[in-house]
DNA sequence: ACCGTCAAACTGGCAC
DNA sequence: GTGCCAGTTTGACGGT
């Protein structure tokens, strides 16, 4: 795609590193959506069958049944389907740049200056808007995937060491008693709830039933932790 | 000739 | 009633 977006989508998008300009060329090469083909159509686009010089904006205002057209919607035919002129996408985009929605006297104004009917600036608008909402979308999903990655990968990294810590409360830390100075055995250990230390246990607290282990909130296996 | 992509244009629904 | 949006249709165009 290159630094020139064919279609020269501007992105803002809240999405810490990335850029959130909104201004011009916003958009850093994101490679989904609109490929190369553009790059190479826009060269070609509109160009007369002589090749020669043609007026400013050929695909202008088509010339049939205007009335026809109003009505037409699921008539027979729809009228030729226009490919708006190079010089007109750039006004258009230019335009876009500066406001991305359009007072009805800008309408008019635009599609005086581009030779153009205008609903069919208002349509190009709100395609454009599309196209832009589409492509902030596309990049919030590769962000939120990268995200998602990320997050998995903590998340494993965690359990692991919940595993760890799991393993080593297995063998509990010995503590050696005030009064014998001998190891106190690991059934008359509990944790301290104030300053979660691993203390020598009372002989009430040894009777008394404890509830059973949060296993989403193992205790430290020693003041160690 | 066929297919995929892009964009112009249409449609119906919704908010104001 | 008007404008916008999401979804859809359709034609132009390039690539194979």
């Amino acid at each position: 795609m290159g630094s020139t977006s064919p279609s020269g989508l501007e992105l803002t998008m809240a999405v810490p590193g990335l850029s959130s300009s909104s201004g011009s060329e916003g958009f850093v090469g994101c490679g989904a959506g609109n490929g190369n083909g553009n790059a190479m159509r826009d060269l070609d686009m509109n160009q007369p069958a002589s090749g020669g010089e043609e007026e400013e904006f050929p695909m202008g205002i088509v010339e049939e049944d205007e009335e026809e057209r109003g009505a037409g919607a699921g008539g027979p035919h729809r009228p030729k389907k226009l490919r708006l002129s190079k010089e007109q996408s750039r006004l258009l985009e230019e335009s876009f740049r500066l406001n991305h929605t359009l007072t009805p006297k800008q309408k008019e104004a635009l599609a005086v200056k581009l030779k153009l009917r205008p609903r069919q600036v208002e349509v190009w608008f709100q395609n454009r808007r599309a196209r832009t909402k589409l492509k902030q979308t596309e990049l919030e999903c590769e962000y939120l995937k990268r995200c998602f990655g990320s997050l998995t990968e903590e998340n494993r990294r965690l359990q692991r060491e919940v595993e760890e810590l799991r393993a080593m409360r297995v063998a509990p830390p010995t503590v050696l008693s005030p009064h014998t100075r001998q190891p106190l055995p690991a059934s008359a250990l509990t944790m301290c709830p104030r300053c979660e230390r691993v203390t020598a246990a009372t002989a009430t607290a040894a009777r008394t039933p404890r509830p059973a282990a949060n296993p989403y909130h193992p205790r430290r296996p020693s003041a160690a932790f």
